[in-house]
DNA sequence: GGTGATTTGGTACTTTAGTATGATTACCAA
DNA sequence: TTGGTAATCATACTAAAGTACCAAATCACC
């Protein structure tokens, strides 16, 4: 907020000097023209530098694209993928179970199933995978 | 954050239509000038947003910032935050073990220490804390 | 209405992970 | 020099994860 104000408030200096040497010069000579112009464009150069930047910046938290095209194109099922978002979390087998309403044989089997999908020997390296794939949020 | 950025951003434009007219006084009839000035800076203003975004986009994937001071305050020794790094990419024991040329036994004390220091229960869900806690890169 | 894929579940088994405990070495600071 | 911490390793155990194989119910699709 300090820092918004403070670039600001150089800008309007910055232009009203211009505007007060563009009076003064405007009778002597009109090279002045030229100047004038190229320092508006750098001031808007920046101007659209820094706004951009702020905006960006705020748009960071937000952005969670997951890509499911990726999901189908491995072949992974719906109920499966919950499964994986599940073992992303941490849960165990046990603990998915519970909260999907199944028994732990059928998670066990889902999750053989995603480690194949994802070419992946352990839960952890699946959880690694799917974050290159970007399929899981994060 | 928004409403400075707006007020500032309408004194400015307030400004260059002073400016603007300013010229129009001295030199009356000549509306180019003005034209050329003002199409001059929104052409500038948009290449600094262009430009930016260019830059940032290249700067994504080398942001990461690791909190160092957490890991500390959690208590995990330099070994051990090596062996926590392996585990979120998905190394088993005995291979976390081969790269950091010690035994297994030896990765199991880190790891348990680990779960412990972490408040897990397993080592997806020391992953999923260490994420949170931003001690691991991602 | 049959066909293929998904979902579910089970048993039996092997492998990996994690706990508990104890012990040795090394290093660093008081 | 001693006391604390980190790092190392081992054994023995329990728990969880993962594999293999099978089988039945469901569901979508033609």
């Amino acid at each position: 907020m300090k820092k918004t104000i403070f670039v600001f408030s150089a800008l309007i200096v910055a232009l009203l000097v211009l505007f007060q040497l563009s009076k003064y010069t405007y009778v002597s000579g009109d090279i002045s023209i030229e100047i004038v112009i190229a320092i508006i464009a750098i001031v808007f150069f920046i101007i659209g530098i820094y706004i951009n930047k702020r905006t960006l910046r705020k748009k960071k938290h937000s952005s969670n694209p997951i890509d499911f095209d990726k999901v189908e194109q491995l072949g992974i099922s719906k109920r499966e993928y919950e499964v994986l978002v599940q073992i992303s979390k941490g849960l165990s087998n046990k603990e998915i179970a519970d909260t999907l309403f199944i028994s732990e044989s059928t998670i066990k089997t889902h999750v053989s199933n995603l480690l194949v999908k994802l070419d992946a020997k352990r839960r952890t390296q699946a959880i690694q995978k799917a974050k290159e794939f970007q399929i899981i949020p994060f």
